[in-house]
DNA sequence: GTATACTACCTTGTATACGAGCGGCCCGGA
DNA sequence: TCCGGGCCGCTCGTATACAAGGTAGTATAC
């Protein structure tokens, strides 16, 4: 799985308690709408009920559980719906990135890109986990190259939200063959300025994600998972 | 001043503290730059520092304070750069609306702004806050009416952050003027679903509220709350 | 069998207690 | 006068205590 623990959370009771929550989400060791106390997870973690209520503050705005009023807490469940709405966020966002990196400067901010994708078919990963990480990252660098840290964050925001379905994505081979032919393919059109074509490129690259992420049930996403822990346990 | 209260708010302590410290913040009796501390706010409100506490972590989220461990926290500068940033994802996400706006079927949700902004001069509003308030519902009616809750959302917290300057856009009686023109405008051409035209519209339109904040100093800023609270206390 | 009222537990919301760390201030020395 | 070191106070981070409110389950009346 894809951890997202961040070095500098180590200080922090609440930041560790919110690591330890938010991967059990992502892992479906918390399933989707199962009730949350904050005595119980307090106790679990061996911690006071205060770094668990700042954790679970945080994973409320971020949208991953619901607080309600006087009766504890849920894990949100998942809202397909709602996924496609964001990867509609996702379009419009990278969309107008690329309008800018088409358009202005752009540095050298694109030169890390070139050398993980456009490589020969021998030198492209498959473990797909890995592949997960590095498709997050062409996409966000494609944005923070943009020049706007706002968008970037929010982009980024965005990413986290949907990563916890995205990531299946890439359990088939055929999809991470089709995501290195894609993304190589945006990245030529960008470095040569196309604008329109690059555009395109991108916005049905999206979409063909979306459409997959459609497919995807919640029994396929459990199924997904118990394959995925038996692959790489932890 | 625009109020950010809202009317579910009175149960919880926390969000009691939270509109205090916000409407603090937004009317300059907190300046950019000062120093808080949990102790000190908590007895000012009479409260402990639990809510206190619950109230500065969403600030700190939504960017109007920040934390510095162990020695306080701080009511966060303007960022000019900042703001401009985020008037630019501002074009970017409504020009998304705007598009679909256009394109797709949008029923009746755009009768409202209709009543609001094309009335004959006699019957446009001169109070600056109420237009103030009317401008933010004009743009927020356009995302919302595009029919993607996640885009509205992200669209609304971008609101939230730029208000405290933007408001400041209004003082200015030709700036009033200005802004009923070119949004009759721009809904005339939403109404006529010429895309095109209007995205110009509004995209010149945004670009000139940037301008206008790009005039904005700290000092402006300074005196434009004096003389807005000499005329309208509270 | 069903509906209703009551009770007991469990939940959060808030207040308070305690400890570690950082910063500023004062004092001493060169 | 300038610099350095130690001390004191204030800060947050965390743990714990207490109370109001909600929920579920049970017992009871019909």
């Amino acid at each position: 799985m894809i951890r997202n623990t961040r070095p500098e959370d180590s200080a922090r009771l609440a930041d560790a308690v919110y690591d330890k929550l938010k991967n059990d989400i992502f892992d479906f060791r918390l399933l989707p709408g199962s009730a949350l106390s904050e005595n119980e997870l307090a106790a679990r973690a061996g911690v006071s009920r205060t770094p668990v209520r700042e954790a679970l503050l945080r994973l409320a705005r971020e949208g991953f559980v619901e607080r309600r009023a006087k009766s504890g807490w849920s894990v949100r469940a998942l809202d397909f719906e709602h996924f496609e709405h964001l990867y509609d966020l996702r379009v419009i966002l990278e969309l107008a990135a690329l309008g800018k990196l088409c358009a202005g400067d752009r540095g050298t901010a694109l030169d890390d890109l070139k050398a993980v994708w456009l490589v020969p078919p021998g030198e492209r990963r498959s473990d797909w986990i890995e592949v997960a990480q590095l498709d997050e990252a062409f996409h966000a660098t494609l944005v923070r190259a943009a020049g706007n840290p706002e968008l970037a964050r929010i982009h980024e925001d965005i990413t986290e939200r949907i990563r916890i379905i995205r990531r299946l994505d890439f359990t088939q081979a055929e999809r991470i063959a089709r995501t290195y032919d894609e993304h190589a393919a945006i990245l030529r059109a960008v470095l040569a300025r196309k604008a329109s074509q690059a555009s395109l490129l991108l916005r049905s690259h999206i979409e063909e994600s979306k459409l997959e992420v459609r497919k995807i049930s919640l029994h396929r996403l459990h199924s997904a998972h118990r394959s995925a822990s038996g692959a790489a346990p932890g």
